[in-house]
DNA sequence: TAGGCCATCTGGTCCT
DNA sequence: AGGACCAGATGGCCTA
């Protein structure tokens, strides 16, 4: 099997290993998060929901066109037939409804693009399936802290992950990135 | 087959 | 008032 290989001096990637391949108005909002490290809680969603265009289909389970509307494809209340339980609300059926609905599925597809883009900034392991929602958050977490310390620590990269890597760092410090996930998909990056 | 993950619908709440 | 946001419910798909 093919070692993955990052350099962040060149900032090359392969295809295998996935880092700082994308877009490259992407790549530089999040380097002008990562730059302004003070205003980062102010900044915590660098794109803005707006701005992300739609990617494919991530999930093989997505409707062919996501801005039908479809209420017989309703999966939770298909078979309430039960009436709204108060005079305000709309009936299932209603044109309120349904355009509630289209205007709910595409806020998730926004969502969903945003969750896409944030995958392609966090490594992956060459061989590993497309990452959960979840991980995704916990990864891209724990990948901002360390990226953080090394800009704070002045040292350079490689050399500061390779100390972290052999527990010389970690021994006295919890850093906040040092998670399993993390630390196991770095001990996967070839420097050279 | 159980559990994880996900898309979708839905009603409530907040915001403009 | 209408749209955005959120969380709960539900059922489908996939994998161990």
């Amino acid at each position: 099997m093919e070692e993955p290989c990052y350099s962040f001096e060149e900032e090359e990637t392969t295809s295998e290993f996935l880092l700082w391949d994308q877009d490259p108005n992407d790549e530089l909002q999040l380097d002008n998060l990562l730059l302004d490290y003070s205003s980062l809680a102010d900044h915590l969603f660098p794109w803005p929901s707006s701005a992300s265009p739609p990617t494919a289909p991530i999930s093989s389970v997505a409707p062919p066109s996501p801005f039908d509307v479809a209420p017989e494809r309703a999966l939770g209340a298909e078979v309430d037939s039960s009436p709204p339980p108060g005079p305000a609300a709309p009936s299932p059926g209603s044109a309120h409804r349904r355009a509630a609905n289209v205007r709910e599925r595409k806020r998730m597809l926004s969502i969903n693009s945003a969750f896409d883009q944030l995958r392609c900034h966090v490594p992956t392991f060459p061989y590993e399936k497309r990452l959960s929602k979840i991980d995704t958050l916990r990864l891209a977490i724990a990948y901002i802290a360390l990226l953080g310390e090394i800009l704070l620590s002045g040292c350079e990269p490689k050399s500061y992950v390779e100390q972290c890597l052999k527990s010389s760092l970690q021994s006295h410090r919890q850093a906040i990135w040092n998670t399993s996930d993390l630390t196991a998909r770095l001990s996967w990056i070839k420097w050279d």
